[in-house]
DNA sequence: CTGAATCCGTATCGATACTG
DNA sequence: CAGTATCGATACGGATTCAG
């Protein structure tokens, strides 16, 4: 059970490159797209929207990396490849979750407020 | 109260902006850093080890406009200047606060499953 | 259908130097 | 102390093309 002192404070812990991973673009969206269940490529794809072949192609690889998504080919043709989360990463749902609700909530206020600081700023 | 539909998933919803804002390298450490209270902006900059002034400075513009911090400044030499969460911003403490625990509870599993993953590639 | 490989513009970020 | 300004590397990400 002991695990070191993860600090995200301090400057080479690993525990930033994993807030980066979160944060970059496609992860949260990919995990919430897995959220309900596994899903074939095609269907991430079509759920989250704007997301290139590349980038997904390489989200969906860090994540089975970092041991939190699962993948499985069936040997078909057409192929088809299944995508699912571990248990790891259904454990991030939660908090993702909670980050995807505060922005929707929000995001009304956080508009306002730029539109207010904009035009102080041109005044 | 009635709050457009805001869907992340779709192409060009304002709240994907708001993710990657919350995603980018600095914001939630700095955020983090401000969740006690005030702080200065060298404050700031020493508990987030790593980050250059013009990334904290950059943060912190941003934090400012979209209403999530407060810049105070006290006309003294030398300066100060007090950044503050503001009520939205301490709104953001929770959900934030729960990934870096995330972060911090899983990052071994992380570690481990990136070895078994290479491990397995390499071979 | 599920990718891999390539090209290429751009945004990001760090380092450095300078200012009130 | 709290910034601003500028330069340059490079990582990110989109579009396109090709393949099993």
């Amino acid at each position: 059970m002991d695990q070191p002192e993860w600090d995200p404070y301090v400057r080479e812990c690993p525990t930033r490159q994993l807030l980066d991973r979160i944060g970059d673009r496609w992860t949260v969206l990919v995990i919430g797209s897995l959220a309900d269940g596994p899903r074939r490529f095609s269907g991430i794809s079509r759920s989250v929207q704007g997301v290139s072949q590349k980038m997904l192609t390489l989200t969906l690889r860090r994540l089975e990396r970092d041991g939190l998504v699962t993948r499985t080919a069936y040997a078909e043709v057409p192929p088809r490849v299944e995508y699912e989360l571990t248990e790891l990463g259904r454990s991030l749902r939660e908090p993702l979750k909670a980050l995807e609700m505060w922005a929707k909530d929000n995001m009304a206020t956080v508009l306002e407020s730029r539109t207010h600081h904009d035009e102080a700023m041109t005044a």
